[in-house]
DNA sequence: CCTTGTGTTCTCCG
DNA sequence: CCGGAGAACACAAG
């Protein structure tokens, strides 16, 4: 389940592998994951040239090869991957296949596997996989303008100077939706998902199912100060792996070791000891304790 | 049946 | 009846 600090990992590892080679073979295994209609066209020959995250959405510059008449660096194109929920993006270089496992475990994966859906071959032999087992996540080809377009429709960015105490202040005071919904509100706070929002709920002392407009301002600065601390721990440990995330080297993350609400229901809280709660709300499993959360 | 990210559709309310 | 907010659904597979 690739969140900010999942899709983060991924970004920076392929930053430092991908950039600036040819890609000299493209391989689409389940078309329907591709949203564009020339895709290949528009990638085969081309560079990628430089790689960021909006939100959980990864953005990859395309540097067009320059051929006869048309201009390179001319309405630059971009590759937009998301990874929705099983996603995954793996680097193999050499003979050797990177993906698999954990750095403490036991399964090596071979690939390409029975999930993987688009291979990218660079011109050193490189591969990019785009694995996805659930089939929800998409490759896109913008150019410049719809990029614009795509990026207004996300909130503010949890880890940039914008997100300010204020301006979180003025997103919540209004709202009549449960805390939870908000922040998993994409166009509200952008790379927020379900493990994160736990998290950052539970560090707040604010229980989930609150309905936004009924937190105190105290409250409101409690979850300002949880969000980039957790964010950057998250980062720093590689991202959390529950079920499916890998990073570029196949690996697992290891912030699950240091979550402290999500996924521990009917366990020990770590601060107060009684027994985590798991209940619904905006439709996601939510995990919280009665006692520290008000 | 459960799991979840997000785009779409439905429903409610003023 | 319209607009907006928020909730519910759809998607898919293990």
């Amino acid at each position: 389940m690739p969140e900010l600090p999942e899709v983060e990992t991924v970004v920076r590892d392929l930053r430092t592998r991908i950039l600036n080679k040819t890609i000299i073979k493209l391989d689409i295994l389940l078309p329907r994951i591709v949203k564009s209609k020339s895709f290949k066209k528009l990638i085969l020959g081309n560079k990628f040239i430089d790689i960021e995250r909006i939100g959980k959405l990864i953005v990859v510059g395309i540097k067009r090869a320059a051929t006869n008449g048309a201009h390179a660096n001319e309405n630059n194109d971009y590759l937009l991957i998301h990874l929705k929920m099983t996603g995954q993006l793996v680097y193999q270089k050499g003979n050797k296949i990177i993906a698999g496992g954990h750095s403490e475990g036991n399964v090596r994966v071979t690939l390409p596997n029975r999930w993987t859906r688009v291979i990218f071959t660079f011109s050193d032999k490189s591969k990019l996989y785009f694995n996805d087992l659930r089939t929800f996540g998409y490759l896109r080809i913008v150019n410049s303008k719809e990029l614009e377009i795509v990026k207004g429709k996300f909130g503010i960015e949890p880890l940039g100077i914008e997100l300010t105490l204020n301006l979180l202040k003025e997103k919540i005071k209004p709202r009549k939706t449960s805390i939870k919904a908000l922040l998993l509100n994409q166009q509200v706070i952008a790379g927020l998902g379900n493990i994160y929002v736990d998290e950052i709920l539970f560090r707040a002392k604010v229980r989930p199912t609150r309905i936004a407009n009924s937190l105190k301002t105290k409250e409101i600065e409690n979850i300002y100060k949880a969000i980039k601390p957790i964010l950057r721990q998250a980062i720093k440990a590689r991202g959390t792996t529950f079920n499916n995330f890998v990073d570029a080297n196949g690996k697992t993350g290891n912030f699950v070791s240091k979550l402290k609400i999500y996924g521990r229901a009917g366990k020990k809280c770590k601060k107060c000891g009684s027994k985590i709660k798991k209940i619904k709300v905006a439709g996601r499993g939510t995990h919280f304790c009665v006692v520290c959360q008000k």
